[in-house]
DNA sequence: CATGTTAATTACGAAAAGTAAGTGTTACTA
DNA sequence: TAGTAACACTTACTTTTCGTAATTAACATG
């Protein structure tokens, strides 16, 4: 096989790795800590912890640490994550047209 | 938890399954056939043919059978597909900007 | 010193996704 | 009728990933 295009692939890579793109699309609107991301999306810590740890490996997602009490973690997009906005936003774009009522129930059935 | 957009998590869904990218990115050339997409991604026949059939159910991508001999059967984007096409711009044009040559090369790599 | 709070890690079984190889179908071709 | 091409489907097996729950860590507070 040949390649389609190295960086693409490994974009693309990134951004389907499950739950980033809702990660993402969390943290556009600002600055979050742990607990409030884990409320926000479905998943558990472990892997939420496992995300952030390999969004800020990628220099996507900046860490803060507070030492206040209690200890006080905030993560944010990167410059390198915020130049995402414009992909998120194109898939927000296509699912407001393309993406159907029905779809979405069918989804929300799976879910139980 | 609080759903943070059905339809955006729906899309995020389909975006993130694995190689539905690539293989978007492959048909957004044109009509391809299924050898030529299998030669052209480093999957399995048997991933691409389920990545195929879950693209069609959705409504992304058209089959036609030619019925020619040996069969030939196409693959194409349908409408909802090829408006996908911004989204999939948009991902090449972050890669471009801010995917290294040092990160290719990782990746690269992991596939020895 | 036990308790509460936020965040992260570990362990472990279950489930899902992956590969490779082989089989089936159809129909032209030699 | 054997061979071949394009594609789908099946089987057996391995590897990854997931989710739950328990555990650790740091540290202020009562």
């Amino acid at each position: 096989m040949e390649t389609l295009c190295p960086r693409f692939e490994k974009a693309m890579g990134l951004l389907s790795t499950r739950w980033v793109g809702l990660i993402l699309f969390d943290l556009l609107e600002g600055e979050k800590r742990f607990s409030e991301m884990e409320a926000d999306l479905p998943i558990s810590g472990r892997l939420l912890s496992d995300r952030l740890k390999l969004l800020e490996k990628e220099g996507i997602v900046d860490r803060k640490i507070y030492s206040e009490f209690p200890v006080r973690i905030e993560y944010s997009l990167s410059e390198k994550g915020r130049a995402l906005e414009p992909v998120i936003k194109e898939i927000q774009s296509w699912a407001d047209h393309h993406i159907t009522h029905e779809e979405v129930n069918e989804e929300a059935q799976l879910k139980g």
